[in-house]
DNA sequence: CTTGGGACCTGTGAGC
DNA sequence: TGCTCACAGGTCCCAA
């Protein structure tokens, strides 16, 4: 499910009603996700104010008046969902086979819930110091931000400089730049008018400056969105996000290229075990 | 060091 | 109806 955008629409929806609220009971109900939840979870979250929410990449950071940082990750089918509103309410109803995998339930003052719910399980948590969070080991080797003033053309140059594997690998691997996934990958490559199966070492200067003005216009859009909603993608809010729509290649195998003047049929490929989409007509590269 | 493949886990839809 | 297979937005780990 979540990219950055949608990582970032979650955070947007939940500040709202998380963000200066004091946690009054943590009810963790496995021992894990992923990973194992960090020891004392729940003790250490009980009583604790949240004073800010950020993202970092797709990394959900709440920092507590404790002095830790609870950092969750939604991995494929992680939601954040809050409970206690009456439109999410209407929202719940009809599908009871949520609650089944709803793993960590926080109660906030003044009744509101916020439910962490995770089909996959391949979603995470951890309570860090937030005096020292860039040490974390989900957080300490992760690229810059794609919207941030550290990515540029020239630390993509960088990243791909001598590197054979397809452009596509460098852009999913989160060290060159992060919070890119398989979804926004394939749509800014066609933005920028590269084949994802082009060789990163033969990457050029200009097409570097077209795939990071391509990236960050695709992440815009899609934050502006709300984010994309295939099978049950939600907001915190409950509301579905619908740049979905907008998707030029992912999901289009056989369609027609939007590209004006185009007039390519967009296939799909296979690259390490994962679904790659392009048009062969306007997108360069093997 | 880089790279590709498998692993983790559950659910859904297509085809027989 | 029920079986099997392919596939799904992410990341880690290991062998070559």
């Amino acid at each position: 499910m979540p990219e950055l955008p949608e990582v970032e629409t979650v955070r947007a929806g939940l500040a709202p009603v998380l963000v200066e609220q004091r946690i009054q009971k943590a009810e963790i109900r496995r021992p894990d996700l992923r990973w194992p939840f960090p020891e004392n979870m729940a003790v250490r979250l009980t009583g604790a104010r949240v004073e800010r929410l950020a993202r970092r990449s797709k990394f959900l950071l709440a920092a507590l008046d404790t002095g830790e940082t609870l950092i969750s990750h939604l991995g494929m089918s992680g939601r954040w969902l809050v409970m206690g509103a009456a439109p999410l309410a209407a929202f719940r109803h009809d599908t009871d086979r949520i609650e089944k995998h709803d793993h960590v339930i926080l109660e906030l003052e003044k009744g509101a819930q916020l439910v962490f719910n995770d089909v996959r399980r391949f979603g995470a948590m951890d309570l860090w110091p937030s005096d020292d969070l860039e040490a974390h080991r989900w957080l300490e080797a992760l690229g810059p931000e794609p919207l941030g003033n550290g990515f540029s053309a020239d630390t993509l140059l960088a990243g791909c400089s001598g590197r054979r594997t397809p452009i596509k690998a460098v852009l999913l691997d989160q060290h060159t730049v992060a919070g890119l996934g398989n979804i926004y990958v394939c749509e800014a490559l066609w933005a920028a008018g590269i084949s994802p199966l082009a060789c990163a070492g033969r990457l050029d200067a200009d097409g570097a400056a077209r795939l990071v003005a391509a990236i960050r216009e695709v992440l815009r859009a899609a934050i502006a969105a709300g984010g994309s909603s295939l099978r049950d993608f939600r907001g915190a809010d409950g509301e579905l996000g619908y740049f979905q729509h907008d998707f030029a290649v992912y999901g289009r195998a056989g369609e027609a290229c939007r590209r004006p003047g185009c007039g390519g049929e967009i296939v799909r490929d296979v690259q390490s075990g994962r679904s790659s989409f392009h048009c062969p007509a306007c997108q360069s590269g093997p």
